[in-house]
DNA sequence: AATGAATGAGACTTCATTCAT
DNA sequence: CATGAATGAAGTCTCATTCAT
């Protein structure tokens, strides 16, 4: 068992077989970057590790250095991805304060990050089910403290109900703008950008009652 | 080898070797339902030619005369799930007629159907970025008809607006209570079925101006 | 799990993708006598599945349509080559009748046919090691009823001691032998085959107060 | 990369890059005893390099500047156990002198040695194949010397004979005692340590027509 | 001389598909 | 038309060995 541990903060353990932190930051990086890529074009299982060594420039032997399994590099890269975006939304949302209109920034934000991301989230959505129930687990309890993370967002913006209904309304908020990701195909035949950005928002605040 | 074609309505064809059409379609079903069975419990790549044979009752070489490749499999099994959603939603708005609160009964059909189906659903959103080129487009076509179909009764049910506000408005409404199958993992946990189905019927009439 | 079970009377089982028993027998048998053969040459671990294929002229899938893995293959090669030095001795035996010298018979019976058997007594020496844990048992399973059918050979034969002795008696007899496989390199620039067979059963023979 | 050689006392070579003669034998003695423990335990095949490093507390790149490939290291291993057994026998028999019981005090050193020497003598019959022919030479010849000593001990105990029933002899008293180690899972059942030994002592006593 | 990361050949095994019966 | 055995391409992963630091 030449592979030690390594605990991306709060995430499931992928084994390393090599030391210097460092090097296996960076590597991983270079790992998943280019897993990334080529699972976004390909998707994960039409995806194989040689692929993956091309794309980041890694033997197939170096590659599993830094991890154990291919399944280990879909769950670094769904890692990733979902912290990408949410770092994304909570980097917009630091800057919010106390405006007026602070509910409104939160859904703008969380919907403007999900069209500036919207491959990582399809990526999610296509590949997450390949994950292994640990690895789906952990990428699954990211999502639900999101969600809370939003949920006491919405509160501080004002927004007051029972917990249920404070739970659904903060599901709904952070799933139905994955719609710009999934409907896509669909969105953009007739409408751009702006357009389904300001319906969207116009939508939840009323949906909130606060159109 | 001589496989023929047979088109089922309006979908992509998936050819046959054999003539007898009744035949066919007795043993596709038989496939289909087997096979729907098994990718709901295991996923596409992880089914075997011989896992969907062993629960369809068919051995692999029948299988291969009625049916070119595992892809033909999964778009057919792909568009029976699909339009099994879509019929059983046209079946309860059949039934409508002109009520005063047509658009609430709209709504309510979509979602308690989507419950009903979510397993269904869930095989849609899991593996239909699996099927090649032809067969996804094949059920996204059908999905924008559904689209059109939800669209067209909401104006009935006198929601007026721009063309794009109501592409984007029937485009919520057939999404959104996907969120039952793809978020029921956090859902569950506080929730019933009555209490989510309300909370987002409440939610979808004031979103378009009827709460 | 598209293999089922296949039971050779007494040993584990043997797991087969394949249900006509007939055709399974006889494939069994083509890949036994090629893995045999290969693994005295070249040694368990040295030799390649493919190997195995090239010399049973069976295609690597064909393989794995009667075995589960390589480690079944070893199992089977074992078994058959325990098998049938056991079955050699026995046969040997069985004309045996109520001779005067029934116990020099015997021993005559077990080192001639090890002589013959060299090669699978080495094999077995050489390999065994490799089986995994239900396997070895089996084998080890086997070897012990050999050494009681031997023991019980003795008793008939007029050897009589107590039950310990018999059992230490019964092992020398099944276990010396191997000598003329064991020590084939060193006892071959010495003597010929007569000489070491008269030298160990003038031997034992004594050892057994029967000298 | 110049590799130098170092000869252990007349065995085969193994190469070195290291100078320093001192050096060079602490730490093959270090790798040669993690070595052993480990293929005692795992088999050589199934034990990595890496594994006998953990055990030896060196780093692979270090293990090779001590010896040339993994085969060296089994070499190294089996001359190391091969000598350890005889080197003991050797010892015991030294203080002998001439002693009317010379020849079942011979006997008896070889068998009790035999005993504490278990698992050494396993490694040698379970791995020693895996030796490539230079290596396998020179372990065997160091086998016929000891079969030689022995000889030579068994003449001057009073043991005389033709020189091929000598040769047999000293065989069959170096040979069967491996028995306590090649079937020790059918002999611990039943026997006791003494039990097992004094029975092998009496039955080669009276073999040798000196029971 | 020690370290330990990089390498890449090659092993086992799976499985969609074909085809003789 | 059904059967099910045969095929072989391709995939993941291991590990002895090398080599830059």
């Amino acid at each position: 068992m030449a592979h030690a541990q390594k605990a991306p903060s709060g995430g499931r353990q992928v084994e390393t077989a090599v030391k210097d932190e460092n090097r296996v930051r960076d590597r991983r990086q270079q790992l998943i970057d280019a897993a990334v890529r080529v699972f976004m074009e390909k998707g994960f299982h039409e995806t194989t590790v040689r692929d993956i060594g091309k794309a980041a420039d890694l033997t197939q032997g170096t590659i599993y250095n830094y991890v154990r399994s291919k399944d280990d590099i879909l769950y670094l890269a769904c890692d990733h991805v979902v912290t990408a975006y949410q770092d994304a939304v909570r980097h917009s949302l630091a800057s919010l304060g106390e405006r007026e209109d602070a509910l409104e920034a939160i859904l703008r934000a969380v919907i403007e990050t999900m069209y500036d991301y919207q491959d990582y989230i399809l990526l999610i959505y296509h590949e997450s089910h390949a994950l292994n129930r640990d690895s789906l687990h952990s990428i699954l309890a990211r999502v639900e403290e999101f969600v809370d993370f939003i949920k006491e967002a919405m509160a501080a913006a004002g927004v007051h109900d029972s917990g249920t209904t404070m739970h659904i309304w903060a599901n709904i908020v952070t799933f139905l703008p994955t719609m710009v990701a999934l409907r896509r195909w669909l969105l953009r035949r007739v409408q751009s950008r702006e357009e389904v950005i300001d319906a969207l928002v116009v939508f939840m605040l009323k949906g909130l009652d606060r159109g």
